[in-house]
DNA sequence: TCAATATTCAATTGATTTATTGAATATTGC
DNA sequence: GCAATATTCAATAAATCAATTGAATATTGA
């Protein structure tokens, strides 16, 4: 086989991948992967679209080898194939960010200015937790909670944030945080917040990164 | 506007830069820009395809944001948009070879074992240059070469190594790089200098990752 | 074994993408 | 201004992809 023929079968396989990443339901798949193992039903209801069409999206992403599958009872469980997807997904936020304007527009017009100057990194996150200094809200919908969370926090939904601010204490800061860079609803949670008097700042990055980076998680008991 | 339409306008967004990466001619153009700025005629011909098809598929991914490019004279030159851009297509690289098992069959099949037990880190072999240890053969094509290189390295393009064997020097050890990790030429190049006598290894990674790790560059006098 | 549930398969239709072709546009050198 | 060169645009046909629908498969619990 000559080198050549070599060269564009790997590119071919390349552009497999890059045809996995091609289509919007794919990557909100991908999204809602990153935070855990999901059955094909439940990420059917949580992308909005029906069962077949959420089983055919999967099995393309499997065959590109961005996902895996394994058998769990009557259900079918996918998962990301591995961390290196995360920081694929990773790349392709960051160049859009930075080349397509709309996309930086779009994340700015929607976050109060102080938001993108203050996020709280993840690494000084930790140690303020344990001191017991912050608050930490995780605005995810609770079953995205349930599967896993940064320890210590609490799961307020965006839509319940108003209704349940009884059960923050005013006098610490609150940290939001949702599923990662690019995720709005941290960034709403914050803006609400400061509307009714508290300290709130989000945390950099969202769920996947924090387990990502190897930093402690704790789950809901099952 | 809801939090839910932002979220799938970035994804839209973010698809449409998958979309930019989904065909093997587009995968394949990104990497000749990785090595530096070209123009249409020129990408066309190092690609193999039309003018009017190549220049449609440099528009592609000018839109997406990958590729930037400017007017010199009769010509347009294209570039990529930046360094995060090579990250990507990093990103993309590694997920293929952990996750695709016939892109790590294929890259493995044509190499002698021994060259990947053995590849020269980047940072090394700048040392080794200084003080002439080594010879480093770029064995792109000349074309690529002109565009920019690794300093003190000569341009024997593959096709030619073996009747050129005479300027290299038999006491040194050889050290051959193309264009990235998933060139097989330089793979090559290591197996018939081998198979001729030469101590002969390959340099991790390609030009592209060496420009990028910001380390000094030799451009042919134009 | 049988019904119930979860997932996948198969076939259809409409939409999008690709390569090709030839014409149109913009810049240089005369 | 005019010819020559480089690039882009526009139109076409073949191929591929997406969403829908209804049927098929596999596992559980009775």
């Amino acid at each position: 086989m000559s080198s050549a023929n070599i060269k564009h079968l790997l590119l071919a396989q390349f552009a497999r991948l890059g045809k996995a990443l091609s289509h919007p339901n794919r990557l909100e798949l991908l999204e809602f992967l990153a935070q855990g193992s999901r059955g094909v039903d439940e990420l059917a209801g949580l992308s909005g679209q029906s069962v077949a069409n959420t089983s055919q999206h999967l099995q393309q992403l499997r065959q590109a080898g961005l996902v895996q599958s394994r058998r769990q009872g009557q259900r079918v469980l996918y998962s990301l194939a591995g961390d290196d997807v995360v920081a694929l997904m990773d790349a392709l936020r960051r160049v859009a960010r930075q080349h397509i304007p709309d996309v930086d527009h779009l994340v700015h017009r929607h976050l109060d200015p102080r938001d993108a100057m203050e996020p709280v990194p993840v690494d000084q996150l930790l140690e303020r937790i344990r001191r017991g200094e912050v608050t930490v809200v995780d605005v995810r919908p609770e079953a995205e909670f349930q599967a896993g969370h940064v320890p210590g926090a609490i799961n307020i939904p965006l839509d319940e944030l108003e209704a349940r601010l009884g059960q923050l204490d005013p006098g610490r800061e609150v940290i939001a945080y949702c599923r990662g860079p690019y995720c709005v609803l941290a960034y709403d949670a914050v803006h609400n917040l400061r509307e009714k008097g508290f300290r709130a700042r989000r945390m950099e990055d969202g769920y996947p990164e924090w387990k990502n980076a190897g930093l402690p998680v704790e789950k809901a008991a099952s």
